[in-house]
DNA sequence: ATTATTTACGAAAACGTTGTAGTAACCCAG
DNA sequence: CTGGGTTACTACAACGTTTTCGTAAATAAT
């Protein structure tokens, strides 16, 4: 592979291994006219440290980990891109993982992380996570754990959240406000702690305007597509079916209107709808969609910065502090009024 | 970090760190109780592998880097999850990089992936990149590069392509025989040789139908929002504007539907719109939206595949094996005859 | 003039793994 | 019972860096 090393540089130079290892990392215990040699040399040859040597030897492998449940979704997509940012910025390297939903393989990527590979981990819970060794063990072995998202509310680890109970309180109150007096909720895995948040505000708007909670309302979709539109297709067959949807996931948005076109329900005449969704075309959808919006790249950002700062360990830390970024309500013609 | 280490693991055991380094991997050199006593106490210890030691010493990292311009944007999420997928069907590792449609990135990146961090890179060029001295330098030193999607035809490694001259062809005819007259063809860059595929599938439509190739209907858009807006948003104001777009990036068409709507031009009535996209909610705009759907998945699982075939050189590869995958025409309503 | 300090470098040992070369101990043939 | 072959291990060097320790030579202090 890189064939031009450090031994070679020496060689070259008359010079020792070490003098040349110092002379790159601008040592002062190195003259500067044979820093000045080394660096010319080094630039001719185009040297590159191998950074797994470098590794191995320091500790450190300037690499951190992402693991996300999926990718093909904006919000993930966007904080990857306010992750990679940061991570540039300060040097280190990003791997990626995709759980895909599933807890079996958010395991094996928790695990295979435990060997050094990387030094600090950002991560975003999968829907079916039920347990979380996996992840105590990476803390264990001294690897920082920052959560994102979808965190974990059993450890003690940073966390990048969005102000979820708030953003669900918001999201019915508004349905209700337009006219909804039967406000279904979308969901997924219960097991995550964003969906309770968001539950809880769900509920807790029905209170405050004392419509009564109705648990038929409230849908756990599967990850599989099919399944999932047929619940819901279910839930708006019924003939006592609900006049407003809060969709805690971007992709149940997207099934509702489906849905609506398929048993020729009119949005927002017959159903209003609101979202958690980063879409870009939110504004240009049949009708237009009210969203709830989170700050994507800024939560990456966000989560990228408080991994450093545990990394580059220039202060003591806080284990938890938790950053709460507020979504933002979009409002649109999906609950519109009529 | 990783406290545990073969040379705990051979003491504890009374053997040297050569047998339980070949117990592990499980050589016949070893005897079988010696086997299973070495695999119990990896077990009881949780004894991980260091890569970067075995990486130093093997020259093979087992990552891989994915250079892609961005990743909001549906083609490549589902690009990433395809690489992501059989990577780690393979045991292999993945390093993201976002260039931002910016060569001086992308430089800066395929230089310091010459440091052989990584076995091999699969890269999607960016829009501004003009000269390719950097990729080159990569191959020099043996770092097996694929391309996908936005290739280089001027280096010669594998590439996996969609059709982008028929679907050229295919969109222009498709909004001819709706019925347009003055077609437009909105693209990115046209350093970028999709682009000029695309292009001349596009004029050569236009030709086919003996229709008059009006320079001043092909708008190459640069990467700033507002100023690609507002070209388009020229476009559309002129006296003898076109009566159809056809988009070579989805963001493109999304910028479309903007300026219709703030001029007041109805799609399709006064002007039909296809585009390159993914987007989920294609069918969901409105007017739900005509596209060009690449294969995105399968595209990055094909380039995965092919940079893997090179890496296990199992059998001798042609050095630029190239593959085409088709995309989709997607016909709704953008594009409608009225 | 002698000793202390600074400057500029080199030798060598790590880091944890893997591969090569070697070697005791045992088995079997002659 | 000697010699060739197998079995099951060990010792050691190597991968390319970084770092600790050491030391000649030059300079400064006494």
């Amino acid at each position: 592979m890189n064939a031009v090393n450090l031994k070679q540089l020496a060689l070259e130079l008359n010079l020792s291994v070490s003098t040349v290892s110092r002379a790159l990392r601008d040592s002062w215990e190195i003259s500067t006219p044979t820093k000045q040699r080394v660096f010319d040399l080094a630039k001719k040859m185009n040297f590159q440290p191998n950074p797994y040597a470098s590794s191995l030897r320091k500790h450190r492998s300037r690499t951190i980990a992402v693991v996300l449940p999926e990718v093909a979704n904006n919000f993930f997509a966007l904080a990857i891109k306010g992750i990679e940012t940061v991570a540039r910025e300060k040097g280190y390297h990003v791997l990626i993982y995709l759980t895909n939903e599933e807890a079996a393989e958010e395991m094996a990527i928790a695990s295979s992380l435990q060997s050094g590979r990387v030094d600090g981990v950002i991560l975003s819970l999968c829907g079916s996570t039920k347990e979380t060794r996996h992840l105590l063990e990476l803390q264990q072995r001294n690897i920082p754990l920052v959560f994102f998202d979808r965190v974990c509310e059993e450890l003690t680890a940073p966390k990048v959240m969005t102000n979820d109970y708030e953003s669900g309180f918001i999201a019915t109150e508004h349905l209700i406000k337009a006219g909804c007096r039967r406000v279904a909720h979308l969901t997924i895995s219960m097991s995550l702690s964003i969906s309770h948040r968001r539950q809880e505000g769900y509920v807790d708007a029905l209170r405050r305007w004392e419509l009564p909670c109705d648990p038929s309302l409230v849908v756990h979709c599967p990850r599989e597509e099919e399944e999932s539109y047929r619940m819901i297709r279910e839930l708006f067959s019924s003939s006592f079916r609900p006049d407003g949807v809060f969709a805690s996931v971007e992709k149940l948005a997207v099934q509702v209107y489906h849905v609506c076109r398929e048993l020729g329900l009119r949005i927002p005449e017959d159903v209003k709808v609101i979202s958690f969704s980063n879409l870009v075309t939110a504004s240009l959808l049949e009708p237009s969609l009210t969203t709830i919006a989170q700050p994507a790249y800024d939560m990456g950002k966000e989560a990228a910065t408080m991994l450093f700062r545990r990394l580059e360990k220039k202060y003591i830390v806080v284990p938890d502090d938790q950053v709460m970024l507020p979504a933002r309500l979009e409002v649109r013609n999906s609950t519109r009024a009529v």
